[in-house]
DNA sequence: TTGCTTGCAAATGATTTGCACTGCT
DNA sequence: AGCAGTGCAAATCATTTGCAAGCAA
């Protein structure tokens, strides 16, 4: 998908969602696209010190409920985002338990097929209507191992 | 494992933190037994009314440096708390995106062969050292289906 | 008596919100 | 005009910490 194409779908879900693509939100996309991991809101906004902590905040909350963003919890402090999977490819996460630091992964399409099959089946045995998976590998990443 | 198993396996853990297991971390651990899940601290606090907050979250961090407790994030406002695999089997988490319930759920031992051995290969591919997985499943409950 | 634990109250810090203002539409 | 979006400052709330007292080795 093209850098267009990004912004383009971006708009659109947010259209859905009757919200702007506004030029912060638009910011925030385009850094989220041009970092290969997650960020946290601090690093998004050393990025981009155009932008304010409150709005970003907001933004961001109003980008996750269009679908664009997605937020992930538990590496480190500071929630990390990234743009959702409809926007990119399905991937999982390489989290380091001791910077925080988030890197993405992606695993065997054939894997992932039997996985979704599981997880199907794990969800209708307990009730559940499945959205999606998560899958994070917690370790240390090269920079701290040292 | 039985109960008393599990204190003693709990007090040896703790021994190794040269922490030492006091009746509060006891009716900690006693408690998360008892629930078949992932608890918050506010149930937990409901559950056991003479348990006091700060020293419930102190020690529940002392749990968790000694392993016998694992902290799990992303399920609504409160983190929930559970019994670390060292002392119960290995599975994973049902997370219900509306009302932030957590349930254990368990996968077919080959498949979590098969992924042990491809986490394996991605920490390598990347640098880390890996410590463990979790993968979650992410959808509506029973209840909140309504 | 030395030091881990505890309970209370106060602090911390990420995230959220109130409010007035700006700028689309 | 009407209303979504913004920025600032203040509030919120889960979690952490300071401190004085309790208790075990």
């Amino acid at each position: 998908m093209t850098r267009d194409d990004l912004h383009r779908s971006a708009e659109a879900r947010l259209a859905d969602h009757e919200q702007r693509y506004t030029p912060n939100r638009r910011a925030i996309v385009e850094t989220l696209a041009a970092r290969a991991n997650p960020v946290t809101l601090p690093e998004l906004l050393r990025l981009r010190p155009d932008l304010t902590q409150s709005s970003t905040y907001r933004n961001l909350t109003a980008l996750q409920d269009a679908e664009v963003v997605r937020r992930i919890v538990g590496g480190g402090e500071h929630a990390h985002f990234e743009l959702d999977e409809h926007l990119t490819a399905h991937h999982h996460h390489l989290v380091c338990v001791q910077c925080g630091s988030i890197l993405d992964v992606t695993l065997d399409p054939r894997l992932e097929r039997r996985l979704d099959r599981t997880f199907d089946d794990v969800a209708v045995q307990h009730g559940f209507d499945l959205d999606g998976h998560s899958i994070e590998l917690f370790g240390r990443c090269a920079t701290c191992r040292g």
